[in-house]
RNA sequence: GGUGGGGUUCCCGAGUGGUCAAAGGGAUCAGACUGUAAAUCUGACGCGCGAGCUUCGGUGGUUCAAAUCCACCCCCCACCA
């Protein structure tokens, strides 16, 4: 890994992850001087970051990797008013106590992926809400409303479309909020002489905003960089499934299931996200790819991808866990599980319940619809019509719907209490009868 | 406050008295083909195993019958004040 402070810029770009930055000669230049402080916000908008917010986070930890001094900001105060930033609607507001909970939640979770102790350029975690909660209406409207032009404002094009489109507006509310982040950086250059600040490409309205207000208030020069908005080649959203979000909060989204969502990643993808999401420099990956190439059949990268994301979020043990599942549900064969294993894998996060007590009346679709499994019955229909449900290996189909009472019986399950129902070829659920 | 345009099932968007659980597209799910890809094809797609039940901003009303007509209300947008 390269350590020198001079290659940073290179690194980056070799992977494809600047999008924009400001005065890049200048920049450059700024950073071979030695240790700058950066920042990255990020705004509490759930009790948790999904991988959207991963390439942000993970360049932070880049920054310091190549001795800077990265600085996560929270933001308790911008959470509060919402970022228009290329969002077509006006968004509902959060209440107070929810928003403070949430940025604790964040800080934890932000605090793991940089180093709190590693001398000169440990991290910092901030929260803008500490400077913002005291400034009255009238010193902010004086001392840093002054300094923005609205005519400059609404031609930022991350709000142009809330301000052309028919059939959208934009609060006052939402339209200040480019200036609460602008004050942010202000803040942190006094506080911390940070000089730098990245962020995803919607950003960059934001960060030039304030790097002229830096300028302005405190006659320092400071840097932005934006990093590319997460793309797939098929169009559709990054980060969904049809589970929703990928959260990167364990409780949320399992290891499990952050593993599989890497392994599913698009041949046409998974290049460019090693290069997005991992360590692995530029020559090793080059090297992976190559070799895929020349192999038939299924890729490494994948499997590559999964165990090092996996691997830098949910550390050795979750990525340990994911594939102990991954292995008995893919490629071992049931026969293989001894009664630990199965205990295993509901701890390690496949998803997991009890057989209820009463079955009658209760038809497959109902059982597997409430435990999670499908949204609603009418796929357990249409996957038993096509004997694509499983019970302990065992098709059902059709005529097994009202069956439940047959089938998950004591000798029926494993070691006298376990049933792996699987659905489709890549929804599995483990059912354990009451002892 | 005035004028005009809107609010339809996850999203976009047709639908202006029965033939409407509501066209079409997207997303999603399952099957075939595969590599737990992609593309393609097939099926599903309000809820319910089913009989059936509940929807078209809200509330009332007209009617044998309303997403569609009427009244009032709420919300959004544009322009004007």
């Amino acid at each position: 890994m390269a350590q020198d402070k001079d290659d940073l810029i290179q690194d980056l770009s070799a992977r494809g992850l600047v999008q924009q930055m400001t005065a890049e000669d200048e920049f450059k230049q700024h950073l071979g001087e030695g240790m700058k402080v950066v920042y990255c916000g990020f705004d509490p908008t759930a009790d948790s970051l999904h991988i959207g917010s991963l390439v942000p986070l993970l360049a932070l930890k880049r920054f310091q990797e190549h001795g800077h001094k990265p600085i996560a900001l929270v933001g308790g105060a911008t959470g509060l008013i919402g970022d228009p930033s290329f969002k077509a609607a006006e968004r509902q507001l959060n209440s107070t106590d929810v928003v403070e909970g949430w940025v604790e939640s964040l800080k934890s979770q932000v605090s793991q992926f940089i180093d709190f102790d590693c001398g000169e350029n440990s991290a910092v975690v901030a929260n803008n809400l500490d400077w913002t909660q005291g400034v009255d209406v009238l010193s902010f409207l004086r001392d840093v409303g002054k300094h923005f032009s609205v005519n400059q404002m609404i031609q930022k094009e991350s709000v142009k479309q809330r301000i052309d489109r028919e059939g959208s507006g934009i609060s006052f509310t939402e339209f200040t909020y480019m200036i609460l982040q602008s004050y942010d950086f202000a803040e942190l250059n006094k506080r911390y002489d940070c000089t730098i600040q990245i962020g995803g490409s919607d950003q960059w309205g934001n960060i030039t905003g304030g790097t002229e207000l830096t300028r302005k208030m405190n006659r320092n020069q400071v840097f932005g960089l934006t990093l590319p908005l997460v793309t797939k080649a098929d169009g559709t959203k990054f980060g969904k499934t049809e589970s929703g979000t990928i959260w990167l909060d364990p409780k949320k989204t399992s290891p499990y299931a952050f593993y599989q969502f890497w392994l599913n990643t698009a041949d046409a993808d998974v290049y460019k996200f090693l290069r997005y999401f991992t360590f692995l420099d530029e020559q090793e990956i080059v090297a992976i790819e190559e070799k895929d190439k020349e192999a038939h059949g299924r890729p490494a990268a994948q499997g590559i991808l999964a165990k090092e994301v996996t691997k830098l979020v949910h550390g050795e043990e979750g990525l340990a866990a994911a594939e102990r599942i991954t292995e008995a549900m893919f490629s071992g064969t049931l026969a293989d599980l001894g009664e630990d294993d199965l205990e295993q894998l509901a701890q390690d996060g496949l998803p997991s319940s009890e057989v209820p007590q009463d079955l009658s009346e209760k038809p497959l679709t109902s059982l597997l619809a409430e435990c999670g499994m499908v949204k609603a019955g009418r796929e357990v229909k249409d996957a038993l019509g096509r004997n694509a449900v499983l019970v302990n290996g065992v098709t059902k189909g059709a005529e097994d719907n009202m069956k439940t009472s047959e089938i998950f019986t004591k000798e029926n399950a494993l070691f006298d209490r376990f049933f792996l129902v699987k659905l489709g070829r890549r929804k599995n659920h483990l059912f354990t009868l009451p002892r």
